[in-house]
DNA sequence: GCCGTTTTCGGCCCGACTGTTTTCAGTCG
């Protein structure tokens, strides 16, 4: 490790303890300590080195004294001593046997102790050999499933997460298909996806059904499934192909509600939210909420859990333990963000560079949407993989936009703007006198992502603090489809720190293969004080409908309405548009 | 290892499914 571990690496760190520690036989609870330290310090958006300075480690839930004491060793040495011992002790190439399916930290730690397995290639062997069967609480079955399991983790049939966008598209498609069988009342998906996450574990599927048979049994023959991992009387699980794993429950109407809110999540949200149940005497589970004495509570809808422990329906984005039932007992859940609140969307594309539409299509596109102003964002020339246009073509484009402005008779506003490329020295790819030409400035590093982290804060800086930028595009530049592409690795409280100061929007990328700000940042750009820009980045007409998951970032990061720039009425908008310099100005003064 | 509007000690969410089992452990979500 090199330097100070971030957020993200110390709760890596501590979710490693946490297995080799159960691995080892360790007591669960201490292990899902560690666990629940990891998972809200994975949430935390401000940067662990900033809480310590601040004396508020402890604060951090589920941090403790050990564990605090711990992040304090890793922030000032960049290591940690009691992880060095314990690896030593537990072979970490252990964990990967963790990625088998069938194998959890229990039977891992039989191998190693029985039969000295400490990899994937040693587990492989001895089930080969027939060595497994022999294990205490296992015999030939489950030797079979575990060979299994390693042919279909080792032939890639497993899929670890799914970017949203595709997870989107296959759990639409399943539901069309199960909503027809026999007896189905309403099927709906939960879990990750509906919690909007930038990427989904497996599609989680809740059916209320008079009979769960039919709906099974269809499930069972649809030509999406490859296999059908297991099923009972009111649970199946299946593999798409593809290697997405589903999940089917089927439950009474009656008990709908319950079932719906445990089968969305999160489980720390879930956690939480049983515990509270408990203290106010109450056993929640998927299927009631039942008083000490037997009796059962049922409840049809999510909102009546949520009421009768004290508090509003908690939208299903803010669902993973951040502090989103705190605020919901004290009435002060945020007025979140609907995708209605979008007047425009401030980047898009055209065939004048990569796009794939006219001008006058996509601006159709939009009006019919219901937009009341597209703001058109070809590249700039410097990137010409994307065919970036010249001073020019950019020129060309706005006289064009001017003319075909006063053609919208219901008021819907063409806006000119450009996609313009931050240089690496930090300077932009169009000169000032250009970009005094257009309506909005949208700045975007495209190149050297994964530079010296000093000089890559230094280009978002420069761009930031341009007078004529408003908005920073997609911001980390992270891919998640294909090979996907880590973000990039800034200095991020001062970037948005200086957005905040500047006025600078940061902008929320709604493409399904972005989804840039994520929502982790964005929250803690939210903190900071920063406005935002939710858009599509339109390449297509039909793009236009990737608003929603834009939306849903902004929800994930608990931002109101009012810091997104495109929920303005368009004169606002080019007011704050206009008064950029004047904010830098003020800023340097 | 964490935590407290009954607790600073003694708890720590709840259930389906499978396989190995004479009553339950392990995995998964």
């Amino acid at each position: 490790m090199e330097g100070t571990p971030g957020n993200a690496e110390t709760a890596a760190l501590f979710e490693r303890i946490a297995d080799l520690l159960e691995i080892r036989g360790e007591n669960v609870f201490k292990v899902n300590a560690y666990r629940r330290a990891a998972e809200n310090i994975l949430e935390t958006g401000c940067p662990l080195a900033e809480i310590r300075a601040e004396g508020t480690l402890r604060q951090v839930p589920g941090v403790g004294e050990a564990i605090a004491e711990k992040i304090e060793e890793l922030l000032d040495t960049g290591r940690l001593g009691f992880y060095e011992r314990l690896r030593e002790e537990v072979p970490e190439s252990l964990l990967e046997l963790l990625e088998v399916p069938d194998i959890g930290p229990k039977r891992v730690g039989l191998v190693w102790k029985n039969l000295g397995v400490t990899d994937l290639a040693g587990l492989s062997a001895a089930a080969a050999d027939g060595r497994l069967k022999d294990l205490p609480g296992l015999g030939a079955k489950s030797e079979a499933k575990i060979r299994k399991g390693l042919e279909d983790l080792a032939s890639r049939k497993i899929a670890v997460r799914t970017p949203l966008g595709v997870a989107w598209e296959l759990a639409a498609a399943v539901r069309e298909s199960l909503l027809g069988a026999p007896g189905v009342e309403r099927i709906e998906a939960g879990g990750s996806l509906r919690r909007m996450k930038e990427t989904v574990g497996d599609l989680d599927f809740l059916t209320a059904a008079s009979d769960a048979e039919p709906v099974m049994d269809r499930l069972a023959e649809s030509p999406l499934v490859a296999e059908v991992l297991l099923r009972g009387s009111t649970k199946m699980s299946v593999r798409f192909r593809g290697g997405m794993q589903g999940d089917l429950r089927v439950v009474e109407r009656a008990r709908w509600g319950t079932a719906w809110q445990y089968f969305t999540g999160s489980q720390a949200h879930n956690v939480l939210l049983r515990e509270l149940a408990l203290k106010n005497g109450y056993s929640l589970s998927e299927y009631a909420l039942k008083r000490t004495d037997g009796t059962e509570r049922l409840c049809a809808e999510e909102e009546e859990v949520y009421r009768i422990l004290g508090m509003a329906w908690i939208p299903p984005e803010l669902r993973e333990g951040r502090g989103e039932i705190e605020a919901a007992l004290k009435g002060g859940l945020p007025r979140l963000i609907e995708l209605a609140d979008l007047k425009g969307d401030l980047q898009s594309h055209t065939e004048a560079s990569d796009g794939r539409a006219t001008l006058e299509e996509m601006a159709e596109a939009a009006r019919k949407r219901g937009l009341r102003y597209l703001l058109v964002t070809d590249h700039s020339q410097g990137l010409g993989i994307a065919g970036g246009l010249s001073p020019e073509a950019l020129l060309r484009q706005v006289s064009r936009i001017r003319e075909l402005g006063r053609s919208f008779g219901d008021g819907f506003r063409l806006l000119s703007g450009s996609e313009v490329e931050v240089h690496s020295d930090g300077s932009l790819d169009f000169t000032d006198d250009l970009l005094k030409e257009v309506d909005l400035v949208v700045a975007a590093v495209h190149s050297a992502l994964s530079g010296d982290r000093e000089k890559v804060t230094g280009r978002f800086l420069s761009a930031v603090r341009h007078p004529l930028v408003h908005i920073l595009a997609h911001p980390t530049g992270r891919l998640l489809t294909g090979k996907g592409r880590t973000g990039a690795d800034a200095d991020w409280d001062r970037v948005f720190s200086e957005a905040a100061a500047t006025g600078t929007a940061l902008e929320i990328n709604a493409s399904p293969m972005r989804l840039d700000l994520t929502d982790t940042l964005a929250r803690r750009a939210m903190e900071l004080g920063c406005l935002f820009a939710i858009s599509t980045d339109a390449h297509a007409p039909e793009q236009f409908d990737f608003a929603h998951f834009g939306v849903s970032v902004a929800k994930r990061a608990w931002i109101p309405p009012e810091r997104v720039v495109n929920t303005w009425e368009v004169d606002r908008l080019l007011k704050w548009a206009r008064e950029k310099p004047a904010r830098v100005a003020d800023r340097v003064r």
